[in-house]
DNA sequence: CTAATTGCAAACGTTTTGCAGCGTT
DNA sequence: AACGCTGCAAAACGTTTGCAATTAG
């Protein structure tokens, strides 16, 4: 894998502060802030090559693919109130896999998640 | 709602033994065995509509949709050998929720995905 | 009678891909 | 120079939707 300006930059955006699991399309959008001429297709192709080189994950959620720059969080919880996807570290999957064992299967990859209202969205409601 | 053959035709084949967790499209291949002319996007109404009635359930892996007969199985092992979808009896939801509420969130839908390999392929490929 | 449901086909949102040219090593 | 990467545009994929005709209550 050479270098490039353009996944350079799509991995330190997916790795900064700035945005919160972003998908692809919001990706794009903060890439074109600072490289305008930056493809859509270019983008798909870079996040999934991160992916595939481990820097980074994908998380499912209804609709769009995000991307995590936390390699480790495979748990999240999707807002139904304000539809963002906050970590989850739950500590679950020794147990999840144990389980999985116990019914004769073999578990790589263990991933939950939950729909509900978020701590945020809790507060600022009350 | 009123009634259609359609509609009566495709609950009936999710809740068959037949079909394991099909897919929209494997629903209509299934449907024009028995009454060929139901278009795709028949199928696709309604299995919206019964999910929507809590008659079935929509599971989410990489790819389609996968509908459930099982209204509480909101667990599934997805095999990297052979992509077949299998129920997960976990028994874990009321762990997450209680962690969820620990870290200020308010869970409603609980769902583990794990990708690994199911019970059957470990034993034939043995 | 009326309103839900259908088949069809077109459109949608997301993602992938083929290609000729450009950039990195 | 070699080959990976790019932008572009077209296509693939799963799904939804508008419509006029049909069907169930």
């Amino acid at each position: 894998m050479r270098h490039s300006r353009q996944r350079d930059l799509i991995l330190d955006l997916v790795r900064s502060r700035a945005l919160n699991h972003p998908t692809a399309q919001d990706v794009h959008d903060a890439v074109r802030d600072h490289m305008p001429g930056v493809s859509l297709g270019t983008v798909y192709r870079n996040l999934h090559q991160l992916v595939e080189q481990g820097e980074i994950v994908a998380v499912q959620a209804e609709g769009p693919l995000h991307y995590d720059w936390n390699r480790q969080a495979h748990h999240h919880l999707h807002c139904s109130r304000c539809g963002a996807l906050v970590d989850l570290p739950l500590e679950l999957e020794d147990k999840v896999r144990e389980k999985a064992r116990h019914l004769g299967h073999s578990a790589d990859i263990v991933d939950i998640h939950v729909r509900g209202t978020c701590s945020r969205c809790l507060n600022t409601s009350t």
